[in-house]
DNA sequence: TTGACTTACGAAAGCGCTTTCGGTAGCGTG
DNA sequence: CACGCTACCGAAAGCGCTTTCGTAAGTCAA
């Protein structure tokens, strides 16, 4: 481990150089493994290099190549609402997928008085990133336009109304929606409600509009207040929901159809506190995927993502644009996973046949 | 906004200096301000500068300067556990204070075969990083012991069981756990159990300190198999309430205090499902004050801790470090706030007292 | 042995910015 | 008018690395 070496307090490539009585562009190529090197001269650079603890220095190297090697990623600014519990998965695989390669992931926050536009131009103005990566993409996003026109290689996870001439991943929220008003009319549910989030929001208005297209399909039934909409946490989700309870039991939902886990949760409390059994009397599904849905009672349905994944699949779809800059938009969809547990039953199941495995 | 002209390929100060008849020192000196500089002429160049869209290029200058203005965090390496809830917002805190001063912070993550002190040595070796924050410290922690012999400024969120020569910020976790105590004994409880964490983490560890002091010093009692150890999410925190709810109903405990929210919603989930009540027959409490606190039912008392801020301070802590070496160690402590809310209540508490709000 | 050709390396010019040093013009003073 | 002084700016040397170009030695065929 060159760590237990001493301090590399002023290692460069000049030191190297003297002492091994070679000049400094040889030291350069040896250590990139430039082919005009003898085999036994690079070896031997390459092992002072290691021994004396010699690091490049990242500004030299990026000054000399004029490449940045580094990507930026701007935290979204919702510090009312829930703290999004993708953000650190997502982080986590982007970070991991750059690291991979040696690139670094720059991170920044949008001050106060400041908007996500004006601290992208910063950092891509000041040249401290080459590519960015966003996230939490709104139906009309003026990141997107903004670095649409930037020239930078971006990636967007989630996409925006118009996601033609760019490149991003996104969960198909849609199709999940869909399958999941499927999964619920094949149990024999027809009263489907859905709490739905924010909808300037890409992803809750994906899902919203597969809630609309599907029961329109398959012949569900949506009663007045059914679809409520801007629904972003547990607390507007049990306000919501006793709202919902409040109708007369003949026009009441069976199924409840939730933008998230969260949300989902919310609306399984307002379930509970009313005396009402979840999975029994009203079935309840998330989307998400998150750790707590197994242990809450009934353990909740949900869709499921793989956000780490999508951040490791964002890094490498990031790092592709930026280092091959002539390479096409690449569109990525995947697939939630349906993940059946106990608080989705058919309607009318009584307390003896509720499903109680998770 | 100079983000409406043209942009920045290839403006430079040579670029800048050419055009306006002057020297290229006479353009940075401009630029940064310096005395010996006429009031016209700086007001000329930066004038121009912001017409033609200038922007300083930071490898550049840091190569220049031999600064390196780029705060390094390392992702805590819990891929199996809970995503953490605070790490988003104290990464946004951390990031905001910094872009107030046109720091960077640079996130990277810790790839599989690889331990976090190797990747903190990347990043500090290559001068990618001048400084370094890091969070989710265990009692033992080879990050700090790395840090604190490799002569880069950095803070800890958290602290080692050995918290003396370096610069830290934490919760008071022993005493939060105190002052839960505390309050439970006040309300008349003294069958207290206590589901602890991880006890490599030091804040666990320090909760359950706290825990066994406070039941010692107030005479509470603690039965056995009420302190279970080892709990780190909503699910494991089911299991281990199934096991105290099997406790013959005389030495059953009355409250439960929980390492975090997470866990406290796992045993609420538990207790719910055993067919008692939360706060009734048995008091809950959590900490954190995740929002999802407020939504469950009943409402959970926790201890509340501002990681927003945390993360402020911390990036406040770390500049503080970084840009005057000279400055000694500094420790901040913050107090956790006690939140009552429903699942909290004296012993015995019937039905109808039952408090509902939230 | 000579010529052309390859191999392996040194010399040196940048990359874009900072900063020290020195010099000129303008000012006031005696 | 000579002197010193200040205010302002240009010249130039880096920061540590990359990369082009050139060249000496080594290889091979004729």
């Amino acid at each position: 481990m060159s760590r237990s070496t001493p301090r590399n307090e002023t290692m460069s490539i000049a030191r190297l150089a003297r002492h091994l009585g070679l000049s400094e562009g040889t030291i350069s190529r040896a250590l990139n493994n430039y082919p005009d090197i003898a085999e036994k001269t690079r070896e031997r650079v390459q092992k002072a290099a290691r021994e004396l603890g010699y690091r490049p220095s990242s500004s030299a190297r990026r000054l000399a190549r004029g490449v940045i090697e580094t990507i930026g990623f701007v935290l979204p600014t919702c510090r009312t609402q829930h703290s999004d519990p993708f953000l650190a998965e997502i982080l986590n695989g982007l970070a991991t997928e750059l690291a991979l390669h040696d690139w670094d992931l720059l991170v920044s926050a949008v001050p106060d008085g400041q908007n996500e536009v004006d601290v992208i131009d910063r950092l891509v103005g000041s040249c401290k990133v080459g590519g960015f990566v966003i996230a939490r993409t709104r139906r009309h996003d003026a990141r997107v336009d903004y670095l649409r026109q930037s020239g930078v290689p971006f990636v967007v996870q989630g996409r925006t109304d118009d996601p033609s001439d760019y490149s991003w991943l996104d969960i198909d929220n849609e199709q999940a929606f869909i399958d999941a008003v499927s999964y619920l009319r094949r149990l024999g549910h027809v009263k489907i409600a859905c709490l739905s989030g924010d909808p300037t929001m890409n992803f809750a208005w994906q899902r919203r509009s597969g809630y609309l297209h599907a029961m329109a399909q398959q012949g569900g039934h949506i009663g007045v207040g059914y679809l409520i909409d801007g629904i972003t946490d547990a607390v507007s989700a049990k306000d919501a929901t006793n709202r919902l309870l409040s109708i007369t039991e003949n026009d009441r939902p069976t199924a409840l159809l939730c933008v998230t886990d969260a949300v989902a949760i919310g609306a399984m409390q307002a379930i509970n506190g009313a005396g009402l059994g979840v999975g029994r009397d009203i079935s309840v599904m998330g989307f998400d995927g998150l750790p707590i849905g197994q242990a809450v009672h009934p353990a909740l349905t949900t869709l499921h993502q793989d956000s780490y994944e999508i951040g490791r699949e964002a890094g490498r779809m990031v790092l592709g644009l930026c280092t091959d800059p002539s390479s096409l938009p690449k569109q990525t969809l995947w697939q939630a996973k349906l993940t059946p547990r106990a608080s989705v039953n058919p309607p009318g199941t009584s307390p003896a046949q509720h499903n109680q495995g998770g």
